[in-house]
DNA sequence: GCACCTCGAGTTCA
DNA sequence: CTCGAGGTGC
């Protein structure tokens, strides 16, 4: 064979990788992106597989930027953590038409009755919900949801997905955030399931787990190999976009793959009319799906909704009905929760539902348990609420021999043996439903707390398995001690590395430091939560003055009563928790004032809110109050400045007259700000 | 005193 | 997610 052969050779290799990329790239696209299933997997097999060899056997043929090798990353140990700049919320779910129309009473009742909007609804799909950030319109880092603040970086897997674009469709703006589902298809999957099957592995018992195990993959070449695709439902930018649809439209533009399946409704028939015209096509949709997603279009009318918890009041997502199974209830056991609650977990058969192998469930209270009429050893009906928690429906009294047990609950604390209790609830002398230990040094109720603490403090790299081990090793006590571990005592420990003892020491380092509302909230005071922590942080600034204060002054903050102020209260009067305050200090937390509020215009005023704010949610307003330097309290005193009385005032209208304070209208009110 | 909305706390599986 | 319980308005 001559060198001229050779090169003959060659350079005929060369054309025939070129057009396999070209051919593999079109299929890929219509495979994808267009979604036709006119395509055989033979023939994509067939001319992947065939690029695959070439390219081994000539290696000097790889192409940084060919399609192939969207795969640019090395197998990684474990992913990076990254925040998000805007806080990734998740859906308020309705199951049923009623609840629809539920929702939309309470949108309008929040917003001004004059205004015109519209509804947005698109499909809901069943896959792995991410965020993906452009600069300068080149695609720069993914991650997946998370718990919402904090996700996984996922840049490198997202990066073999190609409907995601690498880069944007100009003109797009510097700085982008998209927010959508990698999917996978219902064709993908059954092509998955059975090169599982045949190499003895275990299935994936839907797209969405598919989805999720395959972006999971550590090793970017893995993921690839999954066939991922994408769906993007949202976009966040800096400059103003007028409503969800206009969002779509923008989307597409950029180069994103957006769910055809979508209509702007003026009102709610319209959008039931959506839901059951895609309930028809969706057993034959290519994409596993749950729902429906609608939401208020507008943008504006959005904003003004704000969020409740963790999911703004602007959509809801519509669930179509969850899968079903029974299984037989084998045991009911009993945990104990940091506050000392007594849980009753049933124990079940493993069964499969939905996706997932189920093997327990909470029964919250031996009162739920009354209810259900439940025994051990009985046959149950058990689904996935939300398609993820476990929820026991009913028990099958048909099928029961004569052998079940009733449930007693146990008379003294299963983790330390010490008496249990009803606590009394509200003024009046009535009890609780749940039981609680009675032992203050319940081992169980110090462990639940250490994990809380923990939590809160976002210490991630001490989990409740290393607390555990802490413990029983006698490093910590209580969790003041956490911030006075040392390197040499963590890496002396067995299956404890130097480089895992310096990682944890570090994070606890860094941790120290913390605002006041989470401070409050990782003490664990009864009744205060992350949601009242945060009112008392911003109504007091510091925890000198909240420690001082009367119960007067904390009750009369709004959303704060008689059970909450009287429990803060008493918190700090109490010498031990007095006493774990100041050794937290003491080992270097360091407490940081509440956003120091600005003197605005309206500093050392305070305002009452009443009736319904049209046009702004309660919160929002509060907010805008208190950016400005005011207070907002619960109660009308003579102290208060103002009572902003919106549509349906309460008797704080009254008050507010009987004790002369000026009354704003709404109208007025919005002009001051 | 009741209806409604929120919040707190415990919870599942991969 | 789900329950109980607290807060608020009427």
């Amino acid at each position: 064979m001559s060198a001229t052969d050779l090169v003959m050779d060659k350079s005929s290799v060369y054309k025939r990788i070129i057009n396999l990329r070209a051919e593999i790239a079109r299929l890929r696209e219509e495979y994808h992106i267009k979604n036709t299933p006119s395509v055989t997997d033979d023939v994509y097999d067939s001319l992947s597989r065939e690029l695959r060899s070439l390219l081994k056997a000539h290696p000097e043929f790889a192409d940084q930027s060919a399609p192939e090798n969207r795969v640019a990353g090395k197998p990684l140990d474990k992913f990076k953590k990254v925040k998000h700049k805007v806080r990734m919320l998740s859906l308020n779910d309705v199951f049923s038409y009623e609840e629809l129309y539920d929702w939309e009473k309470r949108v309008k009742k929040l917003l001004p009755l004059d205004v015109k909007f519209s509804y947005f609804c698109e499909v809901k799909f069943d896959g792995l919900a991410v965020s993906l950030i452009y600069e300068k319109g080149k695609f720069v880092r993914g991650a997946t949801r998370g718990d919402g603040f904090i996700g996984e970086d996922i840049t490198e897997n997202l990066k073999t997905i190609y409907s995601i674009p690498l880069s944007l469709l100009p003109p797009y703006p510097k700085y982008l955030e998209v927010r959508g589902e990698a999917l996978l298809s219902k064709k993908t999957l059954e092509k998955l399931n059975k090169e599982n099957a045949k190499e003895g592995k275990t299935l994936f018992a839907n797209t969405r787990n598919a989805a999720a195990g395959s972006l999971r993959q550590l090793d970017p070449k893995l993921a690839a190999e999954r066939q991922l695709d994408f769906r993007a439902w949202d976009i966040i930018l800096k400059e103003d976009i007028k409503s969800h649809w206009e969002k779509h439209q923008l989307l597409r533009k950029l180069g994103f793959k957006v769910g055809d399946d979508e209509e702007r409704c003026q009102n709610i028939s319209e959008v039931i009319l959506f839901i059951k015209k895609f309930e028809k096509i969706r057993p034959d949709f290519s994409y596993g799906t749950d729902g429906v997603v609608i939401c208020i279009d507008e943008t504006s009318l959005q904003n003004t909704l704000g969020i409740v918890g963790k999911a703004p009041r602007y959509t809801v997502a519509f669930k179509y009905p969850a899968e079903r199974a029974t299984t037989i209830v084998k045991d009911i056991m009993v945990n104990v929760g940091r506050t000392g609650v007594l849980t009753p977990l049933a124990i079940f058969e493993p069964t499969l539902v939905a996706g997932s192998t189920v093997s327990k469930a909470t029964l919250h209270n031996p009162d739920q348990i009354e209810r259900l009429g439940l025994k051990i050893g009985d046959t149950v009906v058990i689904e996935k609420a939300g398609d993820v928690i476990p929820k026991v429906l009913e028990v099958l009294v048909s099928m029961r021999t004569g052998k079940e047990k009733k449930f007693k609950m146990p008379e003294r604390c299963p983790a330390c043996g010490e008496k249990i209790e009803k606590k009394e609830v509200s003024e009046k002398k009535e009890k609780s439903v749940a039981y609680y230990c009675a032992n203050k040094k319940c081992p169980a109720k110090n462990e639940r707390y250490l994990e809380h603490f923990v939590a809160v403090f976002e210490i991630y790299e001490v989990g409740p398995k290393i607390l555990r081990r802490f413990k029983d090793e006698g490093l910590i006590t209580d969790a003041a001690d956490i911030f006075s571990l040392e390197k040499s005592d963590i890496s002396i420990l067995e299956r404890f590395g130097d480089k895992s003892a310096e990682n944890i020491i570090e994070e606890i380092k860094m941790k120290r430091k913390i605002s006041f509302g989470r401070f409050l909230w990782a003490l664990g005071i009864l009744h205060v939560g992350e949601e009242t922590a945060r009112d008392l942080a911003i109504n007091f600034g510091s925890f000198e003055k909240l420690s001082k204060a009367s119960i007067e002054e904390i009750n009369d903050i709004e959303n704060i009563g008689p059970a909450v102020s009287q429990s803060v209260y008493e918190f700090f009067r109490d010498k031990s928790s007095l006493a774990f305050i100041e050794k937290l200090k003491k080992n270097g937390v360091v407490i940081e004032k509440a956003e120091k509020i600005k003197s605005g215009k309206f500093s050392g005023m305070t305002f009452v809110l009443t009736g319904t704010i049209a046009g702004m949610a309660r919160e929002i307003a509060k907010e805008r109050i208190i950016a400005n330097g005011g207070k907002v309290s619960g109660s009308v005193s003579k102290n208060t400045s103002y009572v902003v009385a919106g549509k349906d005032p309460g008797s704080k209208y009254t008050d507010a007259q009987k004790l002369g304070v000026k009354i704003l209208s709404e109208a007025e009110f919005l002009k001051m700000l």
